[in-house]
DNA sequence: AATGAATGAGCGTTCATTCAT
DNA sequence: TATGAATGAACGCTCATTCAT
């Protein structure tokens, strides 16, 4: 499974005579921003590629702002979709399913929409507390997922330190992701990235103490 | 040792009329982009806070172009000399060096300046080879400390498996730096990843297998 | 008949909001760079003199060149079919015709218009690889026309002495139409200018002698 | 005999350690205009022409008009030097005395400097009245050059007919030759058009006839 | 639903000019 | 003399937005 455009399209389906409106806009100021960044994500760039004229976006979206705010409900509503799905379809083992989900999140990195997608979000979560909820949403939401499975791997741990071993996981493989991705010159390791990182993280995850936090004299691992 | 604003600043000549126009730009451009991101750095905004004319930041710079250029050589020339700096200075300890340029970078991220930079640096990058070069030789001096580190603290590791963990280290530390970082709503937390960052990548390093990339039995930790 | 501004602008299109936009702007923009030269001619002035924004031009043309081309085309287009409609309606004395086309172009030089255009027009061509394209074709034309005469009142003349007989009273008389046009000291000797110059340069096609380019003993008129 | 730059420089004699700071830069201007047209001639790229700095222009010359003034000055000076040098030294025979001065100008037409500067001049003219006066004073002396020779070749005519005669004959050569100058389609028909030229207005001239400025039943010639 | 016309603000840039040094 | 710093206006152009049709 990846995460694709086109899964960002669908929404409640029945498509008159090719894309609603709102959608093909939504979907094409995403391929815009994709491919050429955010300052590059005009209106009327948007409007040529969706084959129609630059006023014409008004009347879908009241303004620019308005469109922004959409596509970044439209980004992270599936994202959160995405996340949902693995949920329900993981199997019984929890290292297994760490694997995946780890495995999930880098080859999503290999994909050009994530990799370029991203640094735009957090970029633009930076400067609009609009977009900073939406993004923290998303990771809330996965940041979930992720405890789900580490409580399953190691239930003796408390809610702290399973919350923190979910945020160091998950920002990690962001990390990697962004870093290692598409286009990237260290993108040829991603292979090796991938299963050192499942081997580092649930190494890490089983190795975890309950009770301290933090191993204040190191871990008793090694 | 922090990066700071000051430090991309350091030359101090003895000119005519005030702070060398170049320095004083670029600093004020470097705020402007920090807090307002890369698309709110406009001349007219930079000459502003500067207290001069638009027109004159082109008397310093002959396009906006060249400015970019010239304040991503800054920023990233600074890190490396931090990094030089660092590598330098260490004790004797691997793992204690390890632990330090952990601590390091992450301390890093809870700056504004870094968490704030970095998203608008890896953005422009994608959409800019010469962003993308500057960028990308920066973080290949970083890698290259980490190589070093991780090489004394297991020298049987081969070469592929030594920088492979290096950037796994290195992108993980970046991906929680902004993840976690200023502003964020994970910051208060920062201390724990410090910490938990340490003994996972350490431990991870310490219990890495010569021969092949990754123990396909599971890691021998724990 | 004369070249008028409003020549330029033959179509009346039945757009929805007064006159169609090219035509207005392409008809202020010569307005303004008959009346203050072409170094005066920007867009904020087009747009001033239209009761339009400066923005607007760029609605109508992507860019200054293309209005300036698109200027030009209109221009020399306009001339080209002068010429051609003079053609057709001349009578068959030659004699006649040729004076009539002596005539016309140096009537021509008292408008304000051809006056103030041409050397503007002289001046961008060389600098312009489009201009000068654009104002030979209008004179290679104007060339013919006065080959095909020439040709009537001197048919013993060989191709080239009638090439350059076409080349040497065209060019004549647009320095003539210059230099004692609309505005200029000697524009008052203009009716005797005219006259002369029929003579002139009736006499001298009549006394050509076809071999020679050139009588080398003098022509044997008077 | 041609007009050059450098027959525009020489003032007063003496160069103390190169030249004189005006006329630097007035020769430098003078071959920004030729090169590259007089829109082109900003004080910046005459500056870096003379290895100053733009600033300095204005320590010679209190405002550009200051410059553009001073630069017709010298080129008009110039051209009248060379016109009464040529009046001075011309031999006996008043025909050829007017078939060199026709040669001359149509020679001085072969060169860029000609060629190019005058169509400057005469759209700066058009819409600068002091620039309009030294052109003016210019021709006024040429035409009476051309008087005096025209009063020679037929001394019969009366003052109205010869100055008219003198202003087509001037008038005429100056569309030649920047009709069929220096860069232009025509200017591989020069050597034809030098003799049809000077063919022409010895004959025009000798075949005129004193006592009506126009022959109204056509001239006698022919 | 869709377009073309129009606006106003702001962009990066260039220019002539001023002035202290 | 000569320079570097600085200004303010204008340039061509792009943008989001509005509105009548």
């Amino acid at each position: 499974m990846k995460f694709s455009v086109d899964r960002f399209v669908p929404r409640e389906g029945g498509y008159a005579r090719g894309a609603d409106g709102h959608e093909l806009i939504l979907k094409t100021a995403l391929s815009v921003m994709i491919d050429h960044g955010y300052k590059a994500m005009t209106l009327r760039r948007i409007a040529a590629e969706c084959g129609l004229k630059a006023g014409h976006i008004s009347y879908y979206f009241k303004s620019k702002d308005d469109l922004v705010r959409a596509l970044l409900k439209m980004i992270t509503g599936s994202y959160n979709e995405a996340i949902e799905a693995m949920a329900e379809k993981a199997g019984d083992d929890p290292e297994k399913k760490l694997k995946n989900l780890i495995r999930f999140m880098l080859e999503d990195g290999r994909t050009k929409q994530a990799a370029y997608l991203f640094p735009e979000l957090w970029a633009l979560a930076n400067h609009d507390p609009f977009v900073q909820t939406c993004v923290e949403e998303m990771y809330v939401a996965e940041q979930g997922h992720f405890e789900e499975i580490i409580a399953e791997l190691n239930p003796a741990l408390g809610d702290e330190d399973r919350k923190n071993a979910a945020v160091l996981i998950l920002s990690s493989l962001e990390g990697v992701a962004i870093f290692a991705g598409y286009g990237k010159t260290w993108e040829e390791r991603m292979d090796a990235l991938e299963e050192m990182a499942c081997d580092c993280f649930v190494a890490f995850v089983k190795a975890m103490k309950p009770g301290d936090a933090v191993a204040t004299d190191g871990l008793s691992i090694a």
